[in-house]
DNA sequence: TTCTCTGCAAACGCTTTGCACGGAT
DNA sequence: ATCCGTGCAAAGCGTTTGCAGAGAA
């Protein structure tokens, strides 16, 4: 409880210091992305605060993600095309998506390309680099035959 | 129009080879792609065919296009969560898309991770990195004052 | 009061699905 | 006759927009 009144308090921060008016649906938003890194969607989000504030709108959650997004303080990503999933640590680092448990992961490469600077002449602003495959917990259901 | 013979004798080639029937749709679908490697949408492909072919269906422009990704003789891009866009070359290049003037030009860095392998025991099947910013045709305009 | 935020309902646009027709084998 | 591809129309679904009411300053 205790933990989770400080948490709020460290969004409500974070909201001021960039000039967004920390208002209680923005708060509980921007809070459970980031004790959330799970790179939830849109509907993850929803459904889970939901349960907390019953009269949350899902158009509240549109429009509070986008304004986070405009200003940079969370990063929308579209490794999968059919999906967009949000996250608030916006350091650079590549995502990985697992094809058969769908989790997505962090991976931290480092590689000039992900920072600013230029490529080819051409001014680079921000960077995602993508990868799919089997994650490393599914290889092992795999070896041990499907066994947990 | 010899070398545009020439082109969809090259596309049939193409289907044979990956067992895909070689209808005439998906033949001129595979060629603009082909020849168009401006990383078209669905759309821009739709409007251009229909010139040509007036029966033509977005329908089939979709089916044809999921058809070919799944058989892996094209690429979906979602560089851009709003729109995929498509390219025949599937072997693996960075793409840059410019904020500014929208276009998405093809970049070739080295970078193992992009290739198949493994990074943090998980096992990558296919990688993709996106890079956003300013194109150098725009930044030349800029410093120009904005005259072509 | 004034301004902003919220949330309902409707609109919107892209993509997929259902289905019947037509062409090829 | 059978199979497969096409294309129309409709459905589906995620997201945005319009707008009125609520709340804060």
């Amino acid at each position: 409880m205790v933990e989770k009144l400080a948490s709020i308090e460290n969004a409500k921060t974070f909201l001021n210091d960039v000039g967004i008016n920390p208002s209680y649906q923005r708060l509980r938003i921007l809070d459970y992305l980031i004790n959330n890194l799970c790179h939830p969607t849109v509907d993850m989000i929803y459904s889970e605060l939901i349960r907390e504030i019953p009269t949350l709108s899902k158009t509240t959650v549109y429009n509070t993600l986008n304004l986070f997004q405009k200003r940079g303080i969370i990063l929308g990503l579209t490794i999968d095309e059919s999906e967009v999933r949000y996250e608030s640590n916006v350091v650079p680092h590549a995502h990985f998506k697992c094809e058969r448990c769908g989790e997505i992961i962090d991976v931290h490469v480092c590689h000039p390309i992900l920072t600013k600077g230029f490529v080819n002449n051409h001014k680079i602003h921000e960077g995602h680099l993508y990868l799919k495959g089997v994650c490393k917990d599914c290889i092992n259901h795999d070896s041990n035959g499907g066994q947990k």
